[in-house]
Order: structure tokens, then C-alpha cells, then sequence
RNA sequence: GGAGAGUUGGCCGAGUGGUCGAAGGCGCACGCCUGGAAAGUGUGUUUCCGCCAAAAGUGGAACGAGGGUUCGAAUCCCUCACUCUCCGCCA
């Protein structure tokens, strides 16, 4: 959530940055300036008449004690008119903040200057890419892979549950398991401590990482408990600071999870959810930081660099994209996605999304810091990245590495597997 | 799930209708003291929304959350959440 200063002070400016998004946000942030002017001007009413309200209370406390009881009546009479006013403008005010909060809310996040014009996928940016596409004669997609050696069962997931729900088996299982660790002992070694939260969260979390309002419908939702399976470890992770001010020594935290993860991907259908490469639970470890505003960007940096390593460590073919404006999601301010090559769907899958989101999560979540001389907390930065998301992972695992006969482990996971060909 | 007791500032803890944003203590910061430190001592130490060009200053709000009673609520009433104890159930 954009910030009222940011909205006031910057408003040309938070128009055009925007655009970049494809949003037209001129409309709301007219509204929102006159709306805030007639809060603050209802504000000084309120407060003058509290403030009367006040003195008459305490000069009646004063009065009784002195034993002027018909004093005291009048000035009583004085209140009557005095509250029914307060009571009125009262809820001006509030219906004025109310609707303020429900206009700032729907503005996206302001896009960083770096980030591309452009609508779709089509127009995203390859920084940068490395790792080699295997050249391989007739190579099987993953699902059929997972069925030649029982890695993954889909169809005994749907009876379990539904589509998007597999089960994994035996070495597959393993795989899985395997994968979790290499990501969390990687994650620790670079700094990161280590948190494993609920899979559910309250409302009030869902609002804070920007899930709730904009995307309920992509949660699953207990509503018998007001609960909601989380989408990422991001949301718990990150409102583990929410209403924290933190010492500005403190800062960068870093912390990684792993955590299932559960989408309800509505809508979604056809070849992008064959197999692993769109499920409904999956694993994920998550690297999240919250830093300093002045250095946010070289933090961004250097987890795109600890992402880079664990796909080249994986020997993975790989590509960054800088995403374009209208590719970003409503709470970034810039993300880059990380891309593995699949050889048998012949395409690229994304495997990990790391974002700055600046001070739009962080507003959301009153998550501020400051040091001892300064008296105002300010706002935080949050950042977070997929350190991996496993499945499309393992997909390209699989197609890449099959030979005839087996399918090869890369040589950093053996001594997580424990073994080093699944055949 | 049943019964009872709680929820006050960074922490402990006092406060049952009036001048209480809140005693006292601990902690922390700064100063004095000291050769240096401890002890001692003094001052300060929540957050949010406003007014003001800004600072100074100043108005308002917040004692788990929300509502109510009252001229006035941390204090009384109602609803909810959470914590603890006992019982039940359970990995």
C-alpha cells in the first residue's frame, strides 16, 4: 500500500510510474487527495470539540468535589449538544478514512525506474543466462517419466483429493525431500536463519503480504476458522514482523522457510498444468529480507545471485527475466524471474520470482525501523524469492538428465539422495 | 469440549469512575561522580492522527479487540479473541 505522503507529495509522478503498470490511476488519486483534505479538515472539528468536551468534564470533576452541585447541572446541560455534534462528525471522519483505505488500497505498487514497459510475458527482459540445453534425441516429458520409474502418482492423487494434488514415491519422494534440504542448508550457509511457520494464517496476515483483498480468490480458505492456507512461506515469514519496529542495527533480517504451499490457480487449464508444472500443493523454500530502505536494491541483487547459484549448482540451463510493468505483480516494485529449460516440453519453466516490494508491504504491515536519535520510526523494505520452488524443478530434473534406461542425479544432490540414478 | 482465573508501557507490576499516558521497579539512553569501572545520583525513555513553513509548541486518540453506560471509563456492562490452571480428548 502506497503511503499518503507518497500519494500527495508525488502525485504526477505516481501517475506516470503507473502507467508502466498499465494502470490509470489519475481518477482514484483525485479522490483520494480530496477525500484526505475533507479527513483532515473533519479532524480539526472533532479534535476542537473533544477538546472542549475535555475541559467541561474535568471543571465538573472539580465542581462536585466542591460541593457545587447546580454548577455542575448546567454545565452538564452545555455537553448534551456538544456530544451529539462529536457523534455526528465522528462518523463522518470515519466513513472518510474508511473510504480512503478502500481507494489507496486498489493502487498498485509504484514500478522501480529499471523496470520495461510493456503488457505481457512477451515483453520481459533476459538479463542474463548460463547452463547448457542438453541435446537429446527423443526425450520424455516429466509426467512420463514419473510414471516409467513410480516417482509420481497424479491419478492416486486425484482420488485422494483432487487434481494438482500428486503423490510422491519412493525415490521420488526422496527427491523431494533431498531437494528441500540442499535449498535450506544452501539458504542457511548464506546468512539465513532458519523458521518453519504455520501453513495457515489469519486475515489480518493475508492482508499484510497483499493476498487479501486483491487475491482471495487464489487462497484456499477454512471458513469455518477464518484461516487460510498459505500461497508462499512469504506471507507467514514476512508478518512475523508485522506491527514490529526494529532496531536499525538489526537490519537486514534474513530469514528462509519451508513450507507446502497451496493454490487454488482458478481458471487456470490445457498444457500449463500437465504434470508438476502447475499443482495446487507444492514445496517451496523462501528467502525473505527486510532491509534498509537506502541499500534494498544491492540486497534484491544479491539473492538473485543465491538463486543463480543453486540452479548452476543444479546444472540446470537457466535465464533471469526482468519483468516488464504489466508482467509484475499489484505489490512489486521490481521482480526478476528465474527460468529452467525443459528439454522435452521444449520450453522455458519459472521456477523462482524475487521481488523488491520497497515500502508496499511494509505499510501494509507497520513494519518499521529507527535507531536511537531518530524519534519517527519509518518504513521498512521487504523483499523475498523462491530458493526453490520444487516442481518445475524436478521436472526439468527429470527431462534433462534422462538417458536411455535412467535418469542421472546431479552430483550435488547425491549425498541428499543418496543415491545417484533413479533407473 | 466443560469449569475457573487473567490480558496495563521494552519487561515486571500498581491502579475499581474524575486532574491517569498511567505509581513504583527493572532495563535502556545521556549527564554527574570515578584514574577507569561498579555502586551512587540526576534527567530522559510508547505509538498514531492533526494544527504549525519548520522547529518549538500544541489539540486529539490508544490500558487485548469491538460495542455500550456516563458530563467523565484502565476502572462499570455486553460481545469476541487470546493466555494460564483443572477436567475431558489426543500425535
Amino acid at each position: 500500500m502506497l503511503t499518503l505522503k507518497q500519494i500527495q507529495e508525488n502525485r504526477q509522478e505516481v501517475i506516470e510510474r503507473l502507467k508502466v503498470k498499465g494502470f490509470d490511476a489519475s481518477l482514484i488519486i483525485d479522490q483520494i487527495v480530496e477525500l484526505d483534505s475533507h479527513r483532515r479538515i473533519t479532524q480539526v472539528d472533532v479534535d476542537a470539540l473533544q477538546a472542549e468536551m475535555n475541559s467541561i468534564s474535568k471543571s465538573i470533576g472539580l465542581m462536585l468535589k466542591d460541593g457545587k452541585k447546580s454548577e455542575a447541572g448546567a454545565a452538564r446541560e452545555k455537553t448534551v449538544t456538544i456530544k451529539e455534534n462529536i457523534k455526528k462528525l465522528t462518523i463522518v471522519l470515519e466513513s472518510a478514512e474508511k473510504e480512503l483505505q478502500n481507494l489507496v488500497i486498489q493502487l498498485p505498487n509504484l514500478p522501480h525506474s529499471s523496470v520495461p514497459v510493456g503488457f505481457s510475458a512477451a515483453d520481459n527482459v533476459i538479463v542474463r543466462e548460463g547452463g547448457v540445453i542438453p541435446k537429446l534425441a527423443n526425450p520424455l516429458p516429466h509426467w512420463e517419466l514419473a510414471k516409467k520409474y513410480d516417482l509420481i502418482d497424479f491419478e492416486l492423487g486425484v482420488k485422494l483429493t483432487g487434481a494438482g494434488f500428486p503423490v510422491y514415491k519412493g525415490k521420488g519422494a526422496k527427491l523431494q525431500r533431498a531437494l528441500i534440504n540442499f535449498f535450506l542448508e544452501e539458504a542457511v550457509t548464506a546468512g539465513y536463519s532458519e523458521v518453519m511457520p504455520p501453513l495457515m494464517v489469519n486475515e489480518d496476515s493475508g492482508f499484510g503480504t497483499g493476498q487479501l483483498p486483491d487475491k482471495e480468490g487464489q487462497m484456499y480458505h477454512i471458513t469455518q476458522d477464518n484461516l487460510y492456507m498459505i500461497p508462499t512461506a512469504e506471507v507467514p515469514v514476512t508478518n512475523i514482523y508485522r506491527d514490529v519496529i526494529l532496531n536499525e542495527s538489526r537490519l537486514p533480517v534474513r530469514n528462509c522457510a519451508y513450507s507446502a504451499c497451496f493454490r487454488r490457480e482458478a481458471g487456470s487449464y490445457g498444457k500449463d498444468v500437465r504434470g508438476l508444472n502447475r499443482l495446487h500443493q507444492f514445496d517451496k523454500v523462501e528467502i525473505v529480507q527486510i532491509a534498509n530502505p537506502s541499500n534494498s536494491y544491492e540486497i534484491l541483487e544479491s539473492m538473485v545471485l543465491h538463486v543463480q547459484s543453486l540452479v548452476e549448482k543444479l546444472e540446470m540451463p537457466w535465464r533471469i527475466l526482468r519483468l516488464c510493468g504489466g508482467d509484475m505483480s499489484f505489490t512489486s516494485a521490481l521482480t526478476y524471474d528465474f527460468e529452467v529449460f525443459s528439454t522435452a516440453q521444449e520450453r522455458w519453466l519459472e521456477v523462482s520470482s524475487v521481488s523488491n516490494f520497497e515500502s508496499f508491504q511494509a505499510n501494509r504491515l507497520k513494519l518499521r525501523f529507527k535507531n536511537e536519535n531518530e524519534k519517527k520510526a519509518q518504513l521498512a523494505h521487504t523483499l523475498n524469492g523462491s530458493a526453490l520452488a520444487l516442481p518445475r524443478i524436478v521436472a526439468a530434473l527429470l527431462e534433462n538428465n534422462q538417458f536411455e534406461g535412467g535418469i542421472r542425479i546431479p552430483k550435488i544432490l547425491v549425498p541428499f539422495c543418496g543415491f545417484d540414478v533413479i533407473e
